[in-house]
RNA sequence: GCCGCCAUAGCUCAGUUGGUUAGAGCGCUAGAUUGUGGAUCUAGAGGUCCCCCGUUCGAGCCGGGGUGGUGGUACCA
């Protein structure tokens, strides 16, 4: 008995169970509806691919990348789980250019895959929903984006005002670290490690940033963070980028142009986001799509404009706590992507959207888009007596739902009828169908009790008047004949 | 990776200064009711007290090491 298996999850995983999937289900078609309004095809892509289509990897080494699940394929070459949808839309563009329409609109969703050590509401595996515009370095892409993505979120039933499209642009970021003294091969390090600190400016505020753009900080459990090193001057400027966001786009823009347009690189990355602006504005959506100039996002492939969709109410936690949901989704542009498999420069500009977190935060504000509760279990047909002709018999009962295009199921356990119910309880199911030798031999001829499992419940908390108890019973329970069954239970389903 | 905290039934936990057959609530399976489900009562199943080593006449409890979980931090394409 020692040998037994354990079941257990690996850590990080989850199961889903059928009220997660449904609303998983309701919150993808509702995005994709949303995406293909803006003229954006489908494509599926495998949640495999050859390591090095993924990055910039070692596949030389025992493992390519720590945080990339990844395997050997039976001709030795590294395989990986894909950890987002951008790098694999970028292998199989490049794959299929000849065959392509350019510029290319694209949505995807399914499953992404991160070996790193998960944490509440943070997953190895979890579901996102990328659309991408390919072969196009017009600005306006990059603004329409922006404009689906707030589109989205209204249409699950997100108030405007509950969220934010923040834009930045990274070129405006280059400029600052160039005029910061940080240009150059030899400061890459540093260029990351200020990146990193701006990007903690949410959770560690204008102190604890100051602290990692200088000497580092130290955080509550004693664990040291290096900081850049930057003087006090360098840190001022690199504050004050992080600080530029005015009253609206506009004025925004003036103070980048102002403030932080002194290098060529910040020109042109101010310049983009006045377009951004301007193209916004014209649309209507000045007011949800907002310049931010402390946008940072990933480090690795963004080149231009950079977004970030932010949920911006907070909810009451279990605790008395507030709960902030932050970012459900962010993107920006990656100009080199492509050019890996091409050496020719494609322009590529993309959103993506982490459906579980998006979820999680709809769950909170008790969006209708999820549906109030867990979906109905199939109608339950009881079995009474064993024999084989009492089975053919219910059977034949289910076959005949089923034919009536409902969905119904043959207690398929060994328990007695007090259990049966049970069962058809924890199913969730609305409505149960019982023939036993009572029924079979009525006098009038064959009849089946119809269960509405709904009301008993109602019934059996009681506390009703007497006049109002007698109906609901009738309601709860009554016999049909055969012939009515599929009738008398589309009544009960309909009442629920 | 680094730092802290934790580990007893499926879950939440109790367990005396170290003492013999390790408990509760919830949940689970059933019975009470040849045939009526969220209630009630009753019974049953379910344990390597995370693992190893040590101290001791004796360890769930003390010490050391390991493993796992968790919180913070780092990394996050």
């Amino acid at each position: 008995m020692t040998d037994l298996t354990r079941p257990r999850l690996p850590r990080g995983l989850a199961d889903r169970g059928p009220a997660d999937l449904a609303a998983t289900d309701r919150i993808m078609r509702s995005i994709r509806a949303t995406y293909e309004r803006y003229g954006f095809e489908a494509v599926e892509t495998p949640l495999i691919e050859y390591t090095d289509a993924l990055g910039k990897f070692l596949p030389d080494q025992d493992r390519p990348n720590a945080g990339v699940f990844s395997f050997k394929d039976d001709d030795d070459q590294w395989l990986s789980l894909r950890y987002d949808l951008t790098a694999p839309l970028a292998r199989s563009f490049a794959e299929r250019f000849d065959s392509l329409p350019k510029p290319y609109r694209s949505y995807r969703a399914g499953p992404v895959f991160r070996n790193e050590k998960p944490g509440p509401g943070r997953f190895r595996q979890f579901i996102q929903f990328d659309a991408d515009t390919v072969g196009s370095k017009s600005i306006a892409a990059d603004a329409e984006i922006c404009m689906m993505a707030a589109d989205a979120l209204e249409d699950l039933g997100i108030a405007r005002g509950d969220y934010v499209i923040r834009v930045n642009d990274r070129k405006v970021l280059d400029g600052v670290l160039e005029s910061a003294g940080l240009s150059g091969e030899a400061n890459a390090g540093r260029r990351l490690t200020v990146l990193r600190a701006m990007d903690k400016f949410d959770k560690f505020g204008t102190e604890g940033v100051r602290l990692l753009l200088g000497r580092g900080r130290r955080d509550e459990s004693g664990d040291f963070t290096k900081g850049a090193e930057l003087g006090e001057a360098e840190i001022d400027r690199v504050m004050g980028v992080l600080d530029a966001k005015a009253g609206d786009n506009a004025a925004t823009c003036d103070r980048l142009d102002a403030e932080f347009a002194s290098t060529p690189r910040g020109a042109e990355g101010a310049g983009e986001l006045r377009e951004i602006a301007a193209l916004v504005a014209a649309a209507g959506y000045a007011d949800r799509v907002v310049i931010d100039p402390s946008v940072v996002r990933g480090l690795e492939y963004y080149t231009g404009p950079v977004f970030e969709a932010e949920l911006t109410f907070t909810v009451t936690g279990e605790d008395g706590q507030p709960i902030r949901f932050g970012s459900v989704g962010g993107g920006g542009r990656y100009d080199g992507l492509v050019a890996r498999f091409r050496g020719e420069p494609v322009p590529a500009t993309g959103f993506s959207v982490g459906v579980s977190r998006l979820a999680a935060a709809l769950r909170a504000i008790g969006s209708p888009i999820l549906g109030a509760e867990r979906p109905r279990g199939p109608v339950v047909v009881l079995v009474m007596d064993r024999g084989p002709e009492d089975m053919a018999r219910v059977m034949r009962l289910v076959a005949t739902l089923r034919t009536g295009g409902i969905a119904a199921e043959l207690y398929l356990g060994d328990a007695g009828m007090n259990a049966q119910l049970k069962y058809a309880d924890r199913r969730h199911s609305a409505c149960a169908v019982i023939q036993g030798s009572n029924e079979r031999d009525a006098a009038g001829g064959p009849v089946v009790m119809i269960r509405d499992l709904v009301l008993g419940a109602e019934l059996a908390k009681g506390s009703k008047d007497r006049a109002d108890y007698l109906e609901l019973r009738q309601k709860a329970q009554f016999p049909v004949p055969e012939a009515g069954l599929v009738d008398a239970v589309r009544e009960v389903l309909a009442r629920h």
